[in-house]
DNA sequence: CATGGCGATTACATCGATGTAAATATGTCG
DNA sequence: CGACATATTTACATCGATGTAATCGCCATG
């Protein structure tokens, strides 16, 4: 009663089916010089036992998995959340199965994704870092084909899917100066040093103000822990209480944006009334805040296709193509927040 | 140049330390008897060619892998993706490797994860079903040790973590209640033949009723295809647009209320002034919309670290203790949209 | 100095699947 | 009908790590 049969391996099927156990494999692999007699044969012998390969075994010999690890920052940051939809759905297309990991931003948690420590298990990793710097990209053990998405890699090591950061940020600054806003805030901008996304979409912010005239002011860029509800509404409070009265607030993502939509909500400030807001991301809680928001739309399902495709060309052909880097589509969402 | 050194195996490190290959996974096992010399001499060895542990060779040998699987239905659901960041840092604690999966609560991937098709690598299953049926649930895979999250297992065949879902709608419909309410719409709630968790909280709101005396009315029950914003904004514009004129929504989860939230505003409803809004699962969203959300809060941590103790000692001992059912706590969070 | 005891180390087999190469079956053609 | 090509199947070795059992070396004891 207690003791369990134990787990069917290739040869039980083989004895069943009154075959070697390499036939029992090129069964299951679809090799394509089995008879139709022995294939059905087998295929009944899988069946009636249970049969299930195990990976580790595969694995061992082949060096394959067919396992794909996708690392993100934050599962509960929505992007990630349904950017990890699309990738699953993607691989899934591709006969591939997903390990999805959170990295929590944490370096030697990044660092560990990027030497395939937790993923030993899978044949390549597609990374969203935050924290790593390019020496630690330097450093990577090339044994493992690796996509970055987001930021681009400095160094320029391993194959690369983002979207036009410095050019988004310029139409949404664009977008909230053709409605009039000149104190424009950017909600978790780049202070000197930094070198992620937020550089880039901070670039592209003075670049729209440089070339509408609008003057540069240090004191509208407000560096944020994280990119949550917290740090948004903080972030807005800050703004607020300082007296910086800026007009808009350009927020690097969703969660700042809706996080500082209640918090100006608080003060009694309303939007568009008094300010703008507009977000990154486009996640699904954007559609339906109140005021629902503007934002800046990046193709998720193009970026998941891209870092998919890349990395399974990269794992079948490691020494093979040049770099690449794949610029995804993007596009400004105007809803309420900006008076659409 | 474009050669990649072969990755170091355990017979490499022997080798360059001058010992046995034994010797060398003793070190790494921390096996208590190798001296003081032998071990320094390794661990030089290891450090020195850069030796990682092989997991798939190590599992085929002792059939462990030190990783655990968490099948969730969606991670875009923030419940889910707050869940996995707790049972993540729950495992980390107790020196495991969580591997995330979504199943988007398809049955035929929830018996995937149950049968650890894809989980293979995992030494057992954390999984929150809501396809699965009983019958389901006892075909499973018995060597596979698994734990249900969410709804109890009729059947009763696998460990459980759940809260008290009868109790908790109770209590947050008694909360509408004693704001005077009465004409209570259950946004997500169960209709005739429904089994799972929405079974058990429409139950609860139903004994709160009888308890005070309102009668059941079966309109008030609206029944979603899924748990997102745009079902409950679907769901308060269908009960608008009916006239059904509720004057609170018990949303099964924070979603569907955040989503319903929406959907009054733009049909001119105020809430918390014409309608009370509750929801379920206190995600972080919650606390910040407008009006803020009163919600059902789950003890997420409480129930990551049952779940994870749980699996851990059945996969220790299969064949022991009894089942186990953990009821974790919740509590109510009143917020904006009951007047709080 | 021989012997026993114990800690440290090693040889070997094994986990399950599959690549290689060889063996066997089947079929074709003169 | 025999020779040869082709289609199927098989024996064996191997991937990397580790459990088992045996061996080695050292020290204490009689």
């Amino acid at each position: 009663m207690n003791s369990v049969a134990a787990r069917p391996r290739i040869k039980d099927v083989a004895e069943y089916a009154g075959v070697s156990p390499k036939t029992v494999s090129n069964v299951i692999n679809n090799f394509e010089h089995v008879s139709e007699r022995t294939r059905a044969a087998v295929q009944e012998a899988i069946d009636a036992l249970g049969y299930r390969v195990n990976i580790a075994g595969r694995q061992l010999r082949q060096g394959r998995t067919g396992m794909i690890t996708l690392a993100v920052p934050e599962l509960d940051v929505a992007y990630f959340a349904e950017l990890a939809k699309h990738v699953m759905d993607e691989a899934a297309a591709r006969g591939r199965t997903v390990l999805l990991h959170s990295t929590e931003a944490v370096r030697e948690r990044e660092l560990a994704a990027l030497h395939g420590f937790d993923a030993q298990f899978s044949d390549g990793v597609i990374l969203s870092p935050l924290a790593l710097n390019p020496r630690d990209l330097a450093t990577r053990d090339r044994r493992l084909p690796v996509v970055l998405l987001g930021e681009r890699p400095a160094g320029g090591s391993t194959d690369h899917v983002g979207i036009d950061n410095v050019r988004a940020a310029r139409e949404a600054t664009e977008h909230l100066l053709s409605r009039g806003r000149r104190r424009i805030a950017v909600v978790g901008g780049a202070v000197r040093g930094r070198q992620g996304t937020d550089r880039l979409r901070t670039d592209g912010y003075r670049e729209a103000l440089g070339a509408a005239g609008v003057p540069f002011d240090a004191d509208l860029v407000i560096p944020v822990g994280a990119y949550h509800w917290r740090d948004g509404a903080r972030a807005a409070t800050w703004l607020v209480e300082r007296g910086l009265c800026p007009d808009a607030l350009l927020c690097l993502n969703d969660h700042l944006a809706l996080g500082a939509l209640r918090a100006l909500h608080e003060h009694g400030r309303s939007v568009p009334g008094d300010l703008d807001v507009v977000g990154f991301d486009d996640i699904e809680a954007s559609r339906f805040s109140v005021p629902s928001l503007t934002t800046v739309a990046p193709d998720k399902r193009e970026i998941a296709r891209a870092a998919v495709s890349l990395l399974l060309e990269r794992i079948d052909a490691p020494d093979g193509a040049a770099l690449r880097d794949h610029v995804a589509g993007h596009r400004i969402i105007v809803r309420e927040s900006t008076g659409g």
